[in-house]
RNA sequence: GCGGAAGUGGCGGAACGGCAGACGCGCUAGCCUCAGGAGCUAGUUGGAGCAAUCCAGUGGGGGUUCAAAUCCCCCCUUCCGCACCA
């Protein structure tokens, strides 16, 4: 029910667009690589392929059943080979840019399944099948070097202004910029003496400014410079075993929960280059080794992390900041203080204060050879790899003489053998196929072995929207030339859950084609939308908690229009609503309502040749006149500029119940027929004023009920489709009220309402206020110290 | 722990410095009906009053303002994101 609802919001909007006259490019695609064909392929022994196309085929009739104007014409499918071939030629000009490369880098693994997991199929730190605790392995892995463009995107997110607040600060977040600095911490022999040149260990900081207080050194159990120590200890399997014992233990504790800061000392010591002194290393569990440089100077004074470990271990703990008046002495610290301030015991430095000796110590240290003023990220390059079947080759191969050689453009796509057994054990599916893993090596003609690993199916979605564009191209991902004309997307809506991966790839992969000079734009979604869920019971819709509304059932039950009104209306789109069948007997019954009023109308007012409507109207005419500009007025802005569906709807059902009263005034019928050549005004009127309105009402209420509408439009005698009709256009002049209601306020309470003439004289406001009788009760014998007009309008007195 | 969002009738929600509760659901009464889970009309925040009207009221407490659901500060609750990022 939450695609369904995203689906509607999305037709509403190129509905509407398409009425105020827009060219709308409104197409969808099926993400239909991934994990759950694959293995319910594993569970059922139903290929894949089958099921993905008998799903397609299912939601395919839902979405047309449900009434989206998708351009089906340009439906596209992932798992297509006409599709996936351009994941793969977008792939090879990211490998020819250096953005696509190979690493060694550690995965889950299931040693009972033997395979590889993601991250989301670890539960607690065990296997989601079997319950086996995961291990971790190291594997060859395609990277693609996201990180290459991380300040591109942090500072693109500055231009997204039609952006969630929220998506934009989640990903600045993620991005994680960091200001500091690198520096070199010489490694002092294990015999003791000088250091030797170039042996040294790098940390990153940020807080230069403590570098005084850097009382020893911390590494990752993971930095290379580990096993050096460990070998050139007096017991290196010691060393080892704990090394090994601490990576093992962090990652079972890290998916629980907290874990406890442990460490050894390596009995090595390294230099602090400002204060020339010898501190010592450690180990610590908690220092990371993707980030940074996995090694960082430990200031236990002005770091919480290295309070504790220092406390822990009986390490030296030196004061480098003063925030206060007072010096703190380092017996009585309960905590680390993390405030910037004036730097003390810090030789030249000292009484300095930050910001400024930040910049200043940064040039110094590079100015001394022992480190320069650098920025990390948090990001880390995307692993793409997947052990897995359904998905993308990679169209690499692999040659004994040429070593890793791209498929050459020409020979794509690399096509998805057909696997017939899925057990789900074993490395990738695709090894097991030898007439898809041996090939030739297109430079050497000799014999080769192609990567058997899948693209990540966020590569798939990362893209999809430009080929929307030009969908049937055989020769490049889409025409430039299109893409110019459609792109960036307008409009684009889905949930929170894409906040971060989808949308930070996708900007990604916008940038790097525009780089290769496919695109001409930076940012690939103007506006974005994130709808929230649909909650049954307080929860997500799923099958497993077993409350799931099926639209299909709405759909037989109600039909397509008044679900689509429901989910529109019950609340704005961003909102996570809770479903109730209520609410969707309402929306029936409000679209009863129209039909029966147009249908009662339809007859008189119907046809061609009404006259527009005239000046002389009676006051009910007047009313409504006024009445249905107003509620053009709101829909619009509600729909086009704040996007609140839910508003737009409640304004046309006020619309509906105005028309009833007003036939209930039109002596509780139609008037006769009336022939525009020989009939009386009077009545042309009604029918030209009660014409306008319909008209507008059926025609802004087809983006949310388009069958009911245009069934309607076609009663009405419109020879051509809602297709053809045009958005109603405002009327200011027409929507202004001649006479408005003016509250009037004493010392903040409304004790009175005036109705006056529209535009009146703030003086002659002023002076009815003050003589209306329920004003006066409230006013004799007190002194009015002020009255003041507000825009709106609104008196405010005050008195005394 | 850090960051963010949100707390309004019995319910979904409107209003986002200027008449709190639009619109809908539910409920109550009346009309129409053989009947109604149909339709129409009226009512529906709490308290006082026959009534006009008055008092209180947007999680709690303070503040700014002629005027605060709306802006500012503190607190409570719920949800979401990140979680040793040096």
């Amino acid at each position: 029910m939450g695609h369904v609802r995203n689906y509607i919001i999305g037709d509403v909007m190129a509905r509407m667009k398409r009425l105020r006259g827009f060219n709308v490019l409104h197409p969808f695609g099926w993400d239909a690589f991934g994990l759950p064909a694959e293995n319910a392929a594993i569970k059922s022994g139903i290929h894949p392929e089958t099921s993905t196309l008998d799903n397609i085929a299912h939601m395919k009739g839902q979405l047309q059943r449900l009434g989206i104007s998708y351009a089906w014409e340009r439906e596209l499918a992932t798992c297509l080979p006409e599709y996936y071939k351009f994941n793969q030629w977008i792939f090879l000009k990211m490998f020819e840019r250096g953005l696509a490369y190979r690493r060694r880098s550690s995965v889950n693994w299931c040693p009972s399944c033997q395979t590889v997991l993601a991250n989301e199929q670890v539960v607690d730190g065990a296997c989601w099948r079997c319950g086996t605790p995961v291990e971790t392995r190291e594997l060859e892995q395609w990277f693609f070097r996201i990180t290459e463009y991380a300040d591109q995107l942090l500072k693109g997110l500055d231009t997204l202004e039609a952006w969630p607040e929220k998506v934009v600060l989640m990903q600045r977040n993620w991005i994680g910029r960091s200001e500091g600095a690198r520096i070199t911490f010489p490694v002092v022999p294990a015999g003791g003496g000088t250091p030797a040149a170039g042996d040294a260990i790098e940390i990153f900081t940020t807080r230069i400014d403590t570098i005084y207080g850097a009382t020893f050194v911390l590494l990752a159990p993971e930095h290379a410079i580990v096993h050096r120590f460990a070998n050139e200890s007096a017991d290196p399997k010691a060393m080892r075993d704990r090394v090994a014992r601490f990576r093992a233990l962090d990652r079972g504790a890290r998916l629980t929960g907290a874990i406890d800061k442990e460490g050894f000392d390596t009995g090595r010591t390294a230099i602090n280059p400002f204060t020339g002194e010898a501190v010592p290393i450690w180990v610590a569990n908690f220092v990371l080794a993707e980030y940074g440089t996995g090694a960082i100077m430990a200031v236990p004074a002005h770091d919480q992390r290295d309070f504790e470990f220092a406390r822990k271990y009986q390490l030296p703990i030196r004061i480098a900041v003063q925030t206060g008046d007072e010096a703190a002495s380092v017996e009585s610290l309960t905590e680390a203080s993390s405030a910037y301030g004036r730097v003390v015991n810090s030789g030249p430095y000292t009484g300095q204060e930050a910001p400024a000796v930040i910049k200043t110590m940064i040039a110094d240290a590079e100015r001394r050879g022992v480190g320069a003023g650098e920025i990390q990220y948090r990001l880390k390059d995307w692993g793409i790899s997947r052990q897995r079947y359904w998905g993308t080759p990679i169209p690499v191969l692999y040659c004994d003489k040429d070593g890793v050689v791209p498929v050459p453009y020409e020979q794509l796509p690399v096509r998805l053998p057909t696997v017939t057994t899925f057990t789900g054990r074993g490395d990738s599916p695709l090894a097991q196929v030898p007439e898809f893993v041996n090939t030739t090596c297109p430079t050497c003609g000799g014999p080769a072995r192609r990567e058997t690993d899948t693209m990540d199916t966020f590569v798939d979605s990362s893209w999809y929207y430009l080929r929307f564009c030009d969908p049937t191209n055989t020769e490049q991902p889409f025409d430039p030339a299109k893409a110019a004309y459609w792109m960036p997307v307008d409009f684009y809506s889905g949930g929170v859950e894409h906040a971060i991966l989808h949308l930070l790839y996708s900007r990604f992969f916008t940038r790097v084609l525009r780089d290769v000079g496919l695109v001409n734009f930076d940012e690939p979604f103007t506006r974005l939308l994130t709808q929230g869920m649909v909650l049954k019971d307080g929860h997500v819709m799923s099958k497993s908690k077993g409350n799931v509304v099926d639209p299909d059932d709405m759909l037989e039950k109600y039909g397509a229009d008044p679900l689509r009104l429901y989910v529109m209306f019950v609340a704005p789109p961003e909102k996570e609503v809770e479903w109730n069948d209520a609410g969707l007997d309402g929306s029936f019954r409000f679209l009863v309502r129209v039909w029966r009023m147009v249908d009662h109308w339809a007859e008189t007012i119907g046809g061609e040749g009404i006259p527009a409507c005239g000046d002389d109207c009676t006051p009910a005419e007047r009313d409504l006149r006024r009445k249905t500009h107003e509620t053009i007025r709101r829909v619009t802005a509600d729909i086009e500029d704040r996007m609140h569906l839910n508003t737009a709807v409640s304004s046309l059902m006020e619309l509906v119940n105005e028309l009833y009263k007003f036939s209930e005034g039109t002596a509780h019928g139609a008037p006769a027929r009336v022939e525009p050549s020989g009939g009386r005004t009077d009545r042309l009127q009604t029918i030209a004023v009660l014409r306008e309105a319909i008209d507008a009402l059926v025609v802004m209420l087809s983006p949310f009920a388009p069958h009911t509408a245009e069934e309607l439009w076609a009663n009405l005698g419109h020879a051509d489709g809602l297709s053809n009709a045009e958005w109603p256009a405002f009327d200011a002049e027409v929507a202004k009220a001649d006479e408005v209601v003016v509250p009037v306020q004493i010392n903040g309470k409304v004790r009175a309402r005036l109705t006056v003439p529209a535009g009146i004289a703030d003086d002659d406001l002023r002076e009815l206020a003050l003589s209306d009788a329920a004003v006066r009760t409230h006013i004799t014998g007190k002194t009015v110290r002020k009255v003041m007009i507000a825009k709106g309008p609104l008196v405010s007195i005050v008195v005394q």
